[in-house]
DNA sequence: ACTAATTTCTTAATCGTTTTCGTAAAAAAT
DNA sequence: ATTTTTTACGAAAACGATTAAGAAATTAGT
C-alpha cells in the first residue's frame, strides 16, 4: 500500500499523511491522530527506499568487524544492536574475516550512501587506512573499536590496553614468574603494541631484561600460530609465565600445553585478554583481562549517533579508553614449592 | 555523484550507464567497458535508494535471532553473511533477547519492504507465530533455522534433534546412569520438544521408568532456572545423569554442582547440546551434541535466496535437518567403583 | 540500390515518498 | 466589519535511479 492509497482512505492528500506520520506542526492534532490510528491499525508504513531517497537519510548503520564467533565482538554488537533499537535504527553487519581486501572492498562499497554511519573494527592485515579517511572525506561519520588505528583522525573507543597489560605482567610476576613470554596477536594493530608496552613497562620496574625470543609475534593463521607457541613451550625452561594478547591464542596454550603435559599453572602460569563466560570453568580456571565489550559496543553506537544526528558535533575528537577487568584464576595460582 | 554526472563525463545518457552497469545486451562491448572502467576509477555506484525504489528490491535480508552472545547463534549468523556477500546481498541484524514482544515488532516492522527476505528464529517466549505467516502473506520469503515451529508454514532448517537426543541419553544409559534428568530450556519450543522425545524414546527403550520430578521445565530467567536446577541436584541421590538441552543450563550446572560439591563424573555425568570452543579444556571436559551452526546458517541463506531469486520455487516444503554430532568427554567418563 | 532487420543509444515516464509553496478557512487584531 | 495573522491542508516538484518505447545508425537481405 502507498501513501497516497492509504490517504484516499481518509479523504486527505498524501502529503498530509507523510507529515502526520513525522509528526509535522503543520496538522492538527486531530487529523495526526486520525492517520497514526489508521496507521497501526493497518500496519502502514511509508516505504523506506523512496523516503530515504526523498530524505537523504537511511536510518542505517553498519558494522564492520574481523569476526563474529568471538566473544568479544559478539557481545559489542549486542550493545550495538541495542542503541540502534533503541534509536529507531537498523544495523547491517558485515565480517571482514581478517582480510584488508575484504574490508577495503566493504568500506568502498558502503561510500555510496547505503548507511548513514559506520562502526569499524580493523582486521589483522588492514595496514594501509586510507579507505577509512575517503569515508570521512565522504563526510560519512565513523567510529573505531577495539581494533583502532592512529592513522585515521576519527572518534576511537578502546580498552585500556597499556594498563591493562602493565597489570597482567605484574600480577605475573607477582606470583613468580620470572621469564614471561608475550603472544602478540598482531605486530601493528594499536591495541597490541600498547599490551605489549605496558608488558614492557612491568618487565622494566621489576628489572627484569626483555628477552625478545619470548616475545611471539603470532598472525590470523592459526596453524603457524600452533607452531610457533608450541616451539616457545618446548623449551619449557625458558618460559615459567605467559601474557596472551588474544583469547584464541590462550586457548591454543591451553591445547599445547595438554599436549606437552606442562602443567598450568606450576610449570607455566597464563593470563590473557578474554571475554570467554566459561573461564572459571575451565581446567584450570583461566585468569582473565576482560574488556567490557557490551558497554563498549553501546558507547561507540552512542557516539555515532551523536555524529550523525548532530553534524555540527566535532566527535572526531573522541578517543575513550574503557576500563578492562582483571580476574584471578587459577591459571596463574601461585604455587609454593 | 548522480548516475547523470557521471554520464555526462562519458558524453552519453544516464540510462546507457544504468545498462552498461546492469550488463544490459542493448549496450557495446566498447561502451560497457569505458563506463565499467571509469565507474572502477571514480567508485561511482548508483544510489542504492534510487534503485531499490524503482526495482522494488533491497539486495537485503534480516536475520532476526533471540540472542548473538552466543556460540551457535554467532557461528550460523557467520554462515549467513558469508553467503549474503558471496550473492552481494546485504545483512540487517535484529535481536529479539528472546521477547516475543520485540520480535513482533521487528517482524512487523519488516513488512515494509525494507528486505528482499527475512532468516528468523523463534524467540523462547513466542507462542503466537501469525506474524510470521504475515509475512507469508505479503509474499516476503521467509527461512526459519533452528528454533522453527510448526505453526509457520515455510522452510525450515534444524538439526536431528530427535536422534539426537536418544543419542545422547543412550550414551548416559552406557555410562552406568540410572536416574537421568532432562533440562528443557524451553516446554514448547520445537527443538527441545523433539529433543525430549528422544530422551524418552531412549528411556523407554531401556525399560527406564520415566520420573516427571527429573525432567526441569526451564525458562530464559536464569535466576529461576538456578533455583530449579539447584532443587533437583540438592537431592543428590535422586538423579545420576544430566541431559541439558541447551549450553547455558550446562554452564549453570557446572556452576551448582561446584557450589554443592558434587563431583562430575562420579556423581553426575553430563551431556549438553553446544557449540562452545572451549568444551575440551572445561574441567571436567564436557560431552557435548553439537549443531553444525555454520553450516545451518550457510544452507538456511542459500535456501532464502533460492526463494528470492526463483520465486516460483516453491521453496516452503523445505524441512532440513542437519546432523549434529555427540562429543563424549570427561563429563561422562564411565566411573567403575 | 533499396528495404528489412538488427544494433545501439536516447527520451521520457515511473517508482513512492518528502517538502516547498500556495491557498483557503479560522482566529486574532484593528 | 475589515484587515492581518495563524492554522491546516493540498498541488506539484523534487530525490536518482530503471525501463519501455522510440529513433538513429548500422548491417543484412533481396
Amino acid at each position: 500500500m502507498t501513501i497516497k492509497e492509504f490517504a484516499k482512505l481518509l479523504n486527505i492528500s498524501a502529503a498530509t499523511v507523510s507529515k502526520a506520520m513525522n509528526d509535522s506542526h503543520e496538522i492538527s492534532a486531530i487529523t495526526k491522530k486520525r492517520v497514526l490510528d489508521l496507521a497501526e491499525e493497518l500496519n502502514f508504513q511509508p516505504n523506506p527506499n523512496a523516503s530515504s531517497l526523498r530524505r537523504n537519510k537511511n536510518k542505517t548503520i553498519a558494522i564492520v568487524i574481523p569476526e563474529i564467533a568471538n566473544n568479544f565482538f559478539s557481545k559489542a554488537i549486542d550493545g550495538i544492536e541495542m542503541i540502534a533499537q533503541q534509536k529507531g535504527y537498523h544495523s547491517l553487519i558485515y565480517l571482514t574475516h581478517e582480510s584488508s581486501t575484504k574490508e577495503l572492498g566493504i568500506i568502498k562499497h558502503l561510500m555510496n550512501g547505503r548507511v548513514d554511519g559506520i562502526l569499524a573494527s580493523a582486521s589483522l592485515e588492514t595496514k594501509d587506512f586510507t579507505h577509512y579517511n575517503d569515508l570521512l572525506d565522504k563526510n560519512i561519520p565513523l567510529v573505531l573499536f577495539d581494533r583502532v588505528c592512529e592513522e585515521v583522525q576519527t572518534a576511537k573507543i578502546t580498552t585500556d590496553d597499556f594498563h591493562a597489560g602493565y597489570i597482567a605482567t605484574k600480577h605475573l610476576i607477582d606470583t613468580g614468574c620470572k621469564k614471561i613470554g608475550f603472544l602478540a596477536f598482531s605486530d601493528v594493530a594499536y591495541a597490541c603494541r600498547k599490551r605489549k608496552e605496558g608488558y614492557l613497562e612491568a618487565l622494566s620496574e621489576y628489572k627484569i631484561e626483555v628477552d625478545e625470543s619470548l616475545i611471539i609475534n603470532c598472525s590470523n593463521d592459526m596453524i603457524s600460530n600452533f607452531t610457533l607457541i608450541n616451539n616457545l613451550l618446548k623449551k619449557r625452561k625458558k618460559v615459567d609465565g605467559l601474557f596472551s594478547s588474544a583469547e584464541n591464542l590462550a586457548i591454543l596454550s591451553y591445547q599445547i600445553c595438554s599436549e606437552l603435559a606442562i602443567n598450568i599453572p606450576k610449570d607455566l602460569k597464563i593470563v590473557t585478554f578474554s571475554n570467554m563466560p566459561m573461564a572459571s570453568y575451565l581446567n584450570p580456571s583461566l585468569s582473565t583481562i576482560t574488556q567490557p565489550a557490551f558497554e563498549m559496543g553501546k558507547e561507540a553506537a552512542s557516539l555515532l549517533f551523536l555524529a550523525i544526528e548532530k553534524p555540527r558535533n566535532n566527535y572526531k575528537d573522541v578517543f575513550t579508553e574503557m576500563k578492562s577487568n582483571l580476574f584471578i584464576r587459577n591459571s596463574t595460582k601461585r604455587i609454593f614449592k
